[in-house]
Order: C-alpha cells, then sequence, then structure tokens
DNA sequence: GCCAACGTTGGC
DNA sequence: GCCAACGTTGGC
C-alpha cells in the first residue's frame, strides 16, 4: 500500500464535491512527474487531499478505485486519469502552516516542492498527518 | 497582487 | 544539446 497526496484548488474541485459524488476521475494532470505518480497509483492506495490557494489545508482522504488510464479530456495519449472515491473528511484539516511546524514533516514534497500535483507520501508522513487530523487544536 | 520556483519552448 | 525567455503554479 503506497500513500499519496492529491492536490486541487477548491475553486476548481473542492473535496466536498468528491464527498458529494462519491468517486471521480482525477483529471487535468499535465506534468510529467505528477503523470508518473498517477501511474505508479495501485488500487487501495490512500491519498491526502490538499486544497492548494485557497485553505491551504490537507482536508481529507481519498481512496484509488481504477488505476491509471487514458485522460478521456483529451486525445493526447500522454496524459492520464485515475478513479477515486471519498474515504474519510478530517476532524481537523491539517494545514500547511502546521505541518511547516513539525520537523519530521519538513522533507514532504509539499514543503519542497510545492507546486508538484501528485506527490509520493512516505508512510511515516503519512502516520503523522493522520495524528493532526485527530488532535484537537 | 507579487514573485520565486519550476517546467517548457524554441533559437542557435 | 544548451540556455534564455516565457508561462504557470502556488505560497505569502
Amino acid at each position: 500500500m503506497k500513500y499519496w497526496l492529491i492536490k486541487s484548488e477548491p475553486e476548481t474541485y473542492p473535496f466536498s464535491k468528491l464527498k458529494e459524488e462519491n468517486q471521480t476521475f482525477w483529471d487535468g494532470v499535465r506534468n510529467y512527474q505528477a503523470r508518473n505518480n498517477l501511474r505508479d497509483m495501485t488500487i487501495g492506495d490512500l491519498c491526502l487531499f490538499y486544497h492548494s490557494n485557497e485553505g491551504k489545508e490537507i482536508v481529507g482522504l481519498a481512496k484509488v478505485v481504477r488505476e491509471a488510464y487514458q485522460d478521456p479530456t483529451t486525445d493526447d495519449q500522454a496524459w492520464l486519469v485515475v478513479d477515486v472515491a471519498f474515504e474519510k473528511e478530517f476532524k481537523n484539516p491539517v494545514s500547511l502552516v502546521e505541518i511547516k511546524k513539525v520537523p519530521e514533516l519538513q522533507n514532504m514534497v509539499l514543503v519542497k516542492n510545492s507546486r508538484l500535483s501528485v506527490q509520493p507520501v512516505m508512510e511515516e508522513e503519512f502516520g503523522s498527518i493522520l495524528r493532526l487530523s485527530e488532535s484537537e487544536k
């Protein structure tokens, strides 16, 4: 089982919409590094759902339910999507500001390369984020 | 709204 | 194949 972080601007596709629809295909990735990460996802992998620009916080979890296939929104063979399903909404969203205060999370791709829209997450990092999401502020 | 960081494009 | 110029993303 692998862990990931996927980013979306709330204006484009907020987590609340995933909750409402229960499942969606993750389209719009137009970056090779991000594409490669999509390709490496397997069914059952968990993704931290991050709101960029507005919010700047991890708001919940999504689960990979279909592995990479041709992006239906383009004919360009280069691009892929995966299907993800709503998994869990965090009781307490974990903000970027909080993450930056945690020493063991300084190596997260989110901190190091904030522009990458689909990124791998270490198991320990994933665990730390979950713990933060459960602790009261 | 600004700008740093990163990725892509295209001239040479 | 190098690198300058440009475009985009996203934190601040």
